[in-house]
Order: C-alpha cells, then structure tokens, then sequence
DNA sequence: GCCCAATAATGAATACCATTCATTTTGTGG
DNA sequence: CCACAAAATGAATGGTATTCATTATTGGGC
C-alpha cells in the first residue's frame, strides 16, 4: 500500500490558491468550534489550513482582522427574521434573545465588536439594515433609533458576557458576614431560578424593562 | 556632592519587603494612568516597582490576580452614595452614571469582571451590599432584587465598552447605498448628538428605559 | 541565642505568540 | 515572452507570561 501522504507543498506560489478570506474564516470558526477562543493561534490556524503561518499575512493584515471576519460571519447566525413579520416589541425581544444566545457562545468577540468600525462589515450592516427598518415601520423618530439600538446592543453584549461568567460568580466567600443583605440576595435569587441559568432571569427582567421603557418613550414623543 | 545612585539589590531576600498586594496594585494603576493597558505588562509592572518581574510572582499568582485587585480598587471610585440619600430612581440613576464613567476608562477590565467571581472582593462587596439595600429599602422582593442589578450591570458594563469605539464605528464605508435606512439614521443620530458623545445619548436613553420599565415590573408585583 | 524553615528577592531559561523577511515558485497582463 | 505581482515556505525577531535554581534575610521555636 503505498500511503496517501499529503506531499509537502514546496515553497513558491502554488498552482492552484490554497487560502483565502472565506477559507481562512471557515478554519477559524472550525478550530473555534473544536478548541475554543484560547486555541485561535496563527500557528494553529495555519496548522488546519496545512499552511505555513506567514502565509496567512498574504490575505490578513493581521490576527484582528481574521477575528473581523469571524464576527462578521458569526453575525449571520442572529435571527432578526421577526422584524418583517411581528409588531414591534415582539421583533425587538426575538432578535435580542438570539443575539445573546449566539454572542454567549462567542464572548471573546465582544470587546473586539465593541472597537469594531462596521465599514465593509456587509453582513453585520445587513442586520442594522433591517433592524432600522423595523423601527423605522414603528413609528421611530429617525434621530432617535441608533441611539435605541445602540442601547439594546449594549445591554445584549454585556448580558452575553454575564452568560459565560461562572454559576457561582457571587459566591461572597469569607466575608459573607460583612454584606448579609446582598448575601440573602443572592441566596434567594439562586432559590428561585432553579435549575434554569440565573443568567437567563436577568436578562429577561433587564429585556423586559427596556423594551417597555422604550415603547413608554416612544408614546410620549407622538403624543 | 556624593550621587545618590539607588544601589542595586543583590539578591536574596531584602531587609525591609518591596513589595505587597497595596504597593503593586497601586504601581498597575499608575501604570495604567500612564501608558493605557497596553502598557500594563509584568515587566513594565517590575521595572516601576524596582524589582525583577519574577518577584511579582510571589505574590501574585498570575497577571490575572493583579488585574483582580486592580479591578477591586477601581470599584471604589464609583460613587453608590445616592442610594443613602434619594429616592430609588435617582439612585440608580446617579449610580448607574458614575458606574459607566468609571469602567469606560478602563474598558479592558471589563470582559476581565465578567468571569471573574466576587470572593475576596471586599470592596466590590461593600458596593453590592449598599445597591441591595437600596433596592430592599425601595420594596423589592428580595428573589427579583439580583436579577435586577445584573441586568443594569449588564447594561453598564457594555456601555461602557460603547464609550471605548471609535466615534465613526458605524460608517457603513462604500457599502452605504445598500443600506439606506440604517446609513440614514446614523447620519440622523450623529446630527442630534451635536458636540456631545453620540453614546451618552445612547446611554441615556437606555438608561431611562430600563429604570421605567424596571419600576412599571415592581409597581405591578406589589398590586 | 541559635538554628531552620519560610519568605522574598535575583537572574537565567522556557514556551508561546504574532509578525516580518528573504527566498522561491507560479500565474498573468502588456 | 517577459517582467511583475501574488502566494507559498522557512527562518528569524521581539515581546509575552511564567518557572526555576540560587541567594540572602527574617522570624518563630527550642
């Protein structure tokens, strides 16, 4: 038998483009997926696309912008799809739930989207696209729904990061004597949560709030 | 004049100790001050205190616990004092401001919070404790009263990244034409911000909201 | 008062990491 | 057909946190 092993390619331009933007961002959602945000190396990223890591820098400028490509193919997974079909409240919560839920199992991304201009960013821009329109069709002030949105953002990337926090993150420790009102707190929100992620409780309280608070805002400016 | 040239320490153990958790803690903030996070590496964090980098691990364990005891100092500088003093919702308010302002300037320990547990964050505690407090002391149900907190913490924590972006993070670039609605919402938002930061007006607005709807949840629990 | 373990410093070494550079090969437009 | 751009290799660079062997000093127990 002679064996299949994959011949060395030699230096110099291949016949045939081995990388590219699209195939450098499958890889990296791949290893990702498999070894998680600590195991996203050049090194490793070449590894999986059997390249050696300089080569990444003939179409990456550098690690940042493959994690831009990252976020930008990662924002596709956000349903925003009940803005074109429910009313208002219903379309912001929708989308605000799947936006968390994705962007939980990304967190590493949230302070990079947070320093992230959106310029050719299409498939993140397509979303604020539709968002806006969302709001727009609601009856929004037009000076008034980036602000908005950008709020909900917020809210949704912070809660994203409160989701892959440990369970026991208020865990008071020894100095539980000190602060006995928020250490009942704490006791009886984790009673009443149960099994379900306490994480979960908060976002939908925060979500809820917000979204009744901007309707209010909303009624007294048209009226 | 006889130079005062500080003589260089043999090593072995000094007569009088360096360094302390205190010293350290202070020397990263200075640090901070100085040269931004970036800046913030084990090295630099020796070459201020005088010190071999490898003598900082003998007290802390890893850059991870000298962020911690940074992150537990910076809690200090926000003010919670209006929970003693107003009603509940300017309490918050007030609260809520001062809590953005601070981690806004140290945006980087913000994903650094998230997963990082309360234990042994005396002053991080001593906080928690008084925002409860004014929370029971407002007629919250003591299960609803964490759930709350986090969400505004939430909120604030990705705020305060928000402060951190670049003003121009949602210039849509050559793709603008493809999305009119949102392109033209920004140019809208931007317009009504003036002179002041666009994310205050976001803030603001989010803030506003969720202090409403979170007030509307307790008013409707207690009837 | 003395010894010995714990403490706290030095300085050298380690293992990664992202990134750069010289070099080689191949595709392509004038 | 030829020159230049593009795309790969592999070796080097400088920075990072962290560990380890070594050394000197302190402080508690006998």
């Amino acid at each position: 038998m002679t064996s299949a092993l994959p011949t060395p390619r030699r230096a110099g331009r291949p016949p045939r483009s081995v990388l590219s933007r699209d195939r450098i961002t499958a890889a990296a959602l791949d290893l990702i997926a498999a070894e998680g945000y600590e195991g996203l190396t050049m090194s490793a990223l070449a590894r999986r696309l059997r390249v050696a890591p300089s080569a990444l820098y003939n179409h990456a400028a550098s690690k940042q912008e493959v994690l831009r490509w990252v976020q930008d193919h990662v924002m596709t997974m956000v349903d925003f799809g009940a803005f074109a079909l429910e009313p208002w409240d219903e379309a912001v919560r929708q989308w605000a739930w799947s936006y968390r839920e994705v962007f939980a199992r990304h967190a590493p991304l949230v302070p990079v989207i947070a320093v992230l201009p959106v310029t050719d960013a299409a498939e993140t821009l397509r979303m604020y696209e539709e968002v806006a329109r969302g709001f727009a069709a609601a009856g929004w002030p037009e000076d008034r729904i980036v602000p908005a949105i950008v709020a909900l953002e917020s809210f949704i990337y912070g809660s994203a990061l409160d989701v892959a926090a440990p369970g026991d993150i208020f865990d008071s420790g020894t100095l539980a004597e000190e602060f006995p009102v928020f250490t009942s707190a704490v006791r009886s929100a984790s009673e009443a949560a149960g099994a379900g992620r306490a994480a979960d409780a908060a976002f939908r309280a925060g979500l809820d709030a917000m979204i009744a608070g901007l309707r209010q805002q909303l009624a007294a400016h048209s009226s």
